[in-house]
RNA sequence: GUGGGUAUAGCUCAGUUGGUUAGAGCGCCAGAUUGUGGCUCUGGAGGUCGUGGGUUCGACUCCCACUAUUCACCCCA
């Protein structure tokens, strides 16, 4: 127990951290070429944030937050996702009030207890872009193709992107009351979840996997065929953007997101390839959140990026992260007198920003060259009594062979070069 | 919450119808005529065989329970 990682944990090793470094790279590149600004948000939250924000019908706040009170009694939760945080922070700190839209982006922990699988985990990394302010749907458009962008960027092209609507709450009401006169005659026939979703939330029984369910649903209305007129037009002027800038999607009519603050515009990356947990990126807009936290009413579009899951993909594309190269110069040293003076020159290399290594085991010559090799290091110098008294030696590049007597004075020049 | 698979060295895995000191490859450490790495060769360290119980003269092997892990349902990133 003690020497094991909580259930959906893992530690990400130095041996595969080049991987996230390279990644955060790119976020972080492409954020900055769309105009998105990081933020930075705490861990925990209070719990009636996410129970206002991502909805008390949704499973995430039904069953799968770490709650729990802090020693003066307050409610606290580990943010299962990121966007209601970054709501409350834009309403606290006054952000309507800057130049709109407001265009943020975050790169976080979070945290949901859920059973582990395939690309799920108890404590999993999300990037997410979240943008205020604008109603139109270009932002949705500039949003999606940010993701297509990164998604080329990263070479990844085993992914489809699906989009549909699932309408304001005007038209979702209306929506579902003609869902519900259509399914009301077989609620008997349906499985025990969709009987008690019928009242609570009719519109994920679309999505229903059970094979009884499914022969139900087949001709039910879709929402996106029974749209109000301003949520159609909006739709519309997603698909028109999306051709527009030529990016392919497919209408998706079964995507209904399990966060309850989503409205109109939805839309999901998904992948075949990394098992049934496919979604690499899921998205939406979300109109009512700002109001809903206590804000002005502002329209909110933004998605998340699970980074586990995009190392996947990637790794199953079979897409190489370059692997980090090897220090500059390893000094091996010879006696008690080579090293101290080992010891003074890996610092002067180290002040000049050169990785410089010395033996911290006592180890023989010999082992010291094979741990030079095995730091990959670039050059590597031999220091003994000879060397010191003389002020040189001879440098030698490990890769080809080739070796050149220095002076000693000069090897920050000679690797500078 | 439900169902299936798996559990042997740091890692990846062998281990015969149950039989005595449990193996390999990689990795780690040391050495191959005294101050030079990679390749090769030799040697070494490292395992209460997930935990507990049962069957048996005898269990890594068979049975049960527990735990962990993994995949899937559900849900999501």
């Amino acid at each position: 127990m003690l020497t094991q990682a909580p259930k959906g944990t893992k530690d990400i090793l130095p041996s595969e951290i080049h991987k996230w470094h390279y990644i955060e790279k790119e976020i972080a590149q492409i954020c900055s070429d769309y105009g998105y600004k990081e933020i930075r948000i705490p861990v925990f939250e209070h719990t009636e944030l996410f129970q206002r924000g991502v909805g008390d019908t949704s499973d995430i706040v039904q069953k799968e937050m770490y709650t729990f009170s802090d020693k003066g009694g307050r409610s606290i939760t580990l943010r299962p996702e990121g966007t209601a945080g970054v709501a409350r922070s834009y309403i606290e700190n006054g952000m309507s009030s800057l130049p709109q839209p407001v265009k943020l982006y975050y790169n976080i922990t979070a945290y949901r207890y859920e059973n582990v699988q395939k690309g799920r985990y108890r404590e999993f990394h999300q990037f997410g872009v979240e943008a205020f302010g604008s109603y139109g749907p270009s932002i949705d458009v500039e949003i999606i193709s940010m993701v297509k962008l990164l998604f080329d960027r990263l070479g990844i092209n085993q992914v489809r992107l699906n989009i549909n609507s699932i309408g304001c709450p005007a038209c979702r009401a209306e929506y579902n009351k003609k869902l519900k006169d259509y399914l009301r005659p077989n609620l008997e026939n349906m499985c025990p979840t969709c009987k008690t979703r019928f009242e609570k939330n009719p519109l994920r029984i679309i999505d229903c996997k059970e094979q009884g369910c499914k022969k139900i649903t087949a001709g039910a209305p879709a929402l996106i065929d029974h749209l109000c007129e301003e949520c159609k037009n909006h739709f519309e002027g997603l698909k028109a953007g999306l051709d527009n800038i030529g990016i392919e999607y497919s209408v998706d009519k079964n995507i209904v997101r399990g966060l309850d603050y989503y409205t109109k515009t939805v839309f999901e990356f998904v992948s075949d390839s990394i098992g049934a947990q496919g979604t690499v990126c899921g998205g939406g807009r979300y109109d009512g959140l700002i109001e809903e936290c206590g804000g002005k009413p502002t329209p909110g579009i933004g998605f998340a990026i699970g980074i586990e899951r995009l190392l996947m993909v990637m790794e199953n594309q079979g897409i190489e992260i370059p692997q980090p190269k090897g220090i500059d110069i390893f000094i091996a040293a010879i006696g008690e007198k080579a090293h101290k003076y080992a010891e003074k020159k890996v610092y002067e290399l180290r002040k000049e920003s050169l990785s410089a290594e010395k033996d911290l085991m006592g180890k023989s010559l010999k082992a010291q060259m094979k741990y030079a090799d095995k730091l990959q290091a670039k050059y590597c110098i031999v220091l003994g009594d000879e060397e010191i008294d003389s002020g040189k030696a001879v440098l030698k590049n490990m890769k080809t062979g080739e070796e050149k007597e220095i002076s000693l004075d000069t090897i920050i020049d000679r690797l500078k070069m």
